[in-house]
DNA sequence: CACTATTATGAGCAATCATTCACGTCGCGC
DNA sequence: GCGCGACGTGAATGATTGCTCATAATAGTG
């Protein structure tokens, strides 16, 4: 066990079912918070007294305010990750902008959930080693699992598939990010088909596939 | 005078050559502090300690902390706004694909002085209504000077232009910033070339321009 | 030099926050 | 129903922070 996990894992285990449903009120309690307040403002007390345990309660599950979000974050990431792979098994698309396709809209999907929260977690998450290393982690999976497709894919025309993925990934990361939290959110269903647009005729040289009107 | 701008607005106008040089150390020192801690933990105190003048004077010239990283932000917004025009109107190129190669590397220039420092002020920046209007104001200048280019171009391929506008400065803004400050950053004229190209087969469809090798 | 406006100082205030700990309350096996 | 460990409590603590204000130093002017 590493001094980051000691950190950042629950003081304790709980072994009621009391126990287990006070650890949730405080996730759901926190995400609001972070949502509204930002981290930093997010502070503990706030967070205890929406979820109406004490503060003391909290601390017992989690060792300290980095903890909370960081779970929250991991959650987040797992959720991405897996719907990203699940769909990808499910729908099994031909064309490369299928694929695309698939990737854009999980993407969107994910956000939509909570944008503010999102963007603290983001943005604001302290950037420690644990969660930093953590977020990496995830960051080059994604990127691994993107240029797998590319380098399998008989339409892709670009020379170096890595960089390209880690262009891919970032863009619809951010920019379905950074477009559904504007002030002025773009139409959802248009910015999947611009997304997924202009990815494919990169990634294709321009080139259209096949037999398509 | 809004009550934000009493807010943000140094509290007193320097008369002496001393205190025009004092606004400055402010204003580098807190740059470093900002970039090296962030913004919650680079304290007014480190600030002042950093630019070497005792912390009574930085709220001589600063109402509060919030001005200085504000004052921090529109001097890059303007520099970045800037930039882009100058170089807009002394290269002019004429394929699509030339005037956006120019947006590109204007951002990509943007971004080397002080990714750090970048990261703070876009990520952590307070979100307080002046400098979100601010923000926001800068956004559509930039997306609309882009429409107007894709308005006026013969290349343009997209139905909604202002769509395709949000999308293209979204895109750039985002992509460098995130790639430059990876802990393993793209190697630049690379990325120069992939957004370029990116864009302008999105842009113009796919098409490649008229008699191009 | 003397006088005033401008600039510089830094100890200290008030507020906030994460976290602790000594003490209750509850659930469960016997 | 008793005893013990699991769970819950919240006033209190210690540290940090943004910022003020009474006072001192300095520059400009006559």
């Amino acid at each position: 066990m590493t001094s980051d996990e000691r950190r950042l894992r629950p003081r304790k285990q709980p072994r009621q079912t009391r126990a287990e449903l006070t650890r949730q009120r405080i996730l759901t309690a926190a995400a609001h918070v972070f949502a509204e307040h930002g981290y930093a403002s997010g502070t503990t007390n706030r967070i205890a007294e929406r979820a109406r345990i004490s503060i003391g309660s909290l601390y017992q599950y989690y060792p300290n305010k980095d903890a909370i979000l960081v779970e929250l974050l991991v959650a987040h990431l797992d959720a991405g990750m897996t719907a990203v792979e699940r769909r990808q098994s499910e729908e099994l698309p031909d064309s490369l902008e299928g694929i695309i396709r698939v990737f854009v809209r999980a993407a969107i999907e994910n956000h939509l959930d909570d944008p503010q929260l999102l963007r603290v977690m983001v943005e604001q998450a302290p950037r420690s080693g644990a969660l930093l290393e953590r977020i990496t982690r995830y960051e080059r999976a994604r990127v691994a699992y993107m240029r797998d497709l590319l380098d399998r894919h008989p339409e892709t025309r670009v020379g170096d598939t890595h960089t390209a993925a880690r262009i891919a990934v970032s863009t619809v990361e951010l920019a379905v990010h950074q477009l559904i939290a504007s002030p002025d959110p773009v139409d959802l269903s248009r910015l999947e088909d611009e997304l997924t647009a202009m990815l494919t005729r990169y990634l294709t040289a321009g080139q259209a596939p096949p037999a398509t009107g």
